[in-house]
DNA sequence: CGTTGAACCTGTTTGC
DNA sequence: TGCAAACAGGTTCAAC
């Protein structure tokens, strides 16, 4: 569910409705993605939230500090594939998967929900934030062109690969790396050091338009994102590749295609997003028979 | 360095 | 209808 988009969305949707409220108690379910569950029971009562902010595919709920505990402690949280995280009136039976909430000094508690449980709670001292943080990438909004193209270079792995590493760019997932793609016409399998300074320029401009545009649509909402007021997002109707195999492509009609690329269903466009020249190297118990190259198919 | 596949866990959709 | 397989917005790790 959650990519940069969502994440933003949520975050801002938090920081109107729970920002400035003091948490009252913690109650934990499954406690299996949480990295210190006892730490969140320790130190979470009694502290306010100052604000949410969005750090990739993470919110970080800033913790006020109580009198003279050290500011900046935070509370890291990624959603993974289905994690929600969202206000709910004290008193509303919790819906199946609630594995965390937090009662707020409004009558009303902040519930984590995860059905798969493939997302992350962490508590971060001031001291050690930095640290986690400095662990991923560029935030791809903020990445200059000149940057972005330096990355590229940095890097022989496939584009797309590049493109959902979050050490090298935080928040872009499986989705809006397509999208992204299909809108620069480059193939997913293309090898990121050998797009042109064209080519990645188009690339850069096309993930922060689709990425701005994909929050001003408040997300995408495929099955299940819903944002901090339980609304679902737009940008689904927005899609142009991810998600369309053997639907015609808006640009020139030929069938979206699926492939597996960097491990993930990746869509594209086999015309307009043309594949590199030589896809894999050959796997060397293969005859060489190629005395003529064959045009690479895929 | 990079890639692939499996694992983590549950739910939903698809195919026979 | 039933059951199994495939698939899902993510991340991590072993093996190659």
């Amino acid at each position: 569910m959650p990519e940069l988009p969502e994440v933003e969305t949520l975050a801002r949707g938090l920081q109107q409705t729970v920002a400035g409220r003091r948490i009252v108690a913690v109650t934990l379910g499954k406690t299996d993605f949480i990295d210190d569950p006892a730490a969140l029971e320790q130190f979470l009562p009694g502290r306010a939230i100052e604000r949410v902010e969005r750090f990739g595919k993470f919110m970080l709920l800033r913790l006020r500090t109580g009198v003279d505990s050290a500011a900046g402690d935070s509370l890291l949280v990624h959603l993974g594939m289905t994690g929600h995280l969202s206000p709910h009136p004290a008193a509303e039976p919790s819906s199946k998967h609630t594995h965390v909430r937090f009662l707020l000094d409004n009558g009303r508690e902040l519930r984590y929900t995860d059905a798969r449980r493939f997302g992350r709670m962490a508590y971060f001292a001031a001291e050690q934030l930095p640290a986690e943080l400095g662990r991923f990438g560029a935030d791809p909004l903020e990445i200059t062109e000149f940057e972005f193209f330096a990355l590229l270079k940095s890097r022989k792995s496939r584009i797309k690969a590049l493109l959902l590493d979050q050490s090298a760019l935080r928040g872009v997932g499986n989705i809006y790396a397509d999208e992204s793609l299909w809108r620069a016409r480059i193939h997913p399998k293309r090898v990121a050091a050998n797009l042109s300074s064209q080519e990645a320029k188009k690339l850069h401009k096309s993930l922060q338009q689709i990425l701005r545009e994909a929050i001003a649509l408040r997300g995408s909402s495929i099955s299940d994102f819903l944002d901090a007021e339980g609304e679902p997002g737009e940008y689904q109707r927005h899609h142009r590749a991810y998600g369309r195999e053997a639907e015609p492509c808006y640009r020139c009609k030929t069938l979206i295609r699926r492939a597996i690329v960097a491990g993930r269903s990746s869509y594209f466009c086999p015309n307009c997003q043309r594949p590199p020249r030589l896809p894999r190297p050959a796997a060397r118990h293969r005859r060489r028979v190629t005395h003529k190259r064959r045009a690479a198919s895929q």
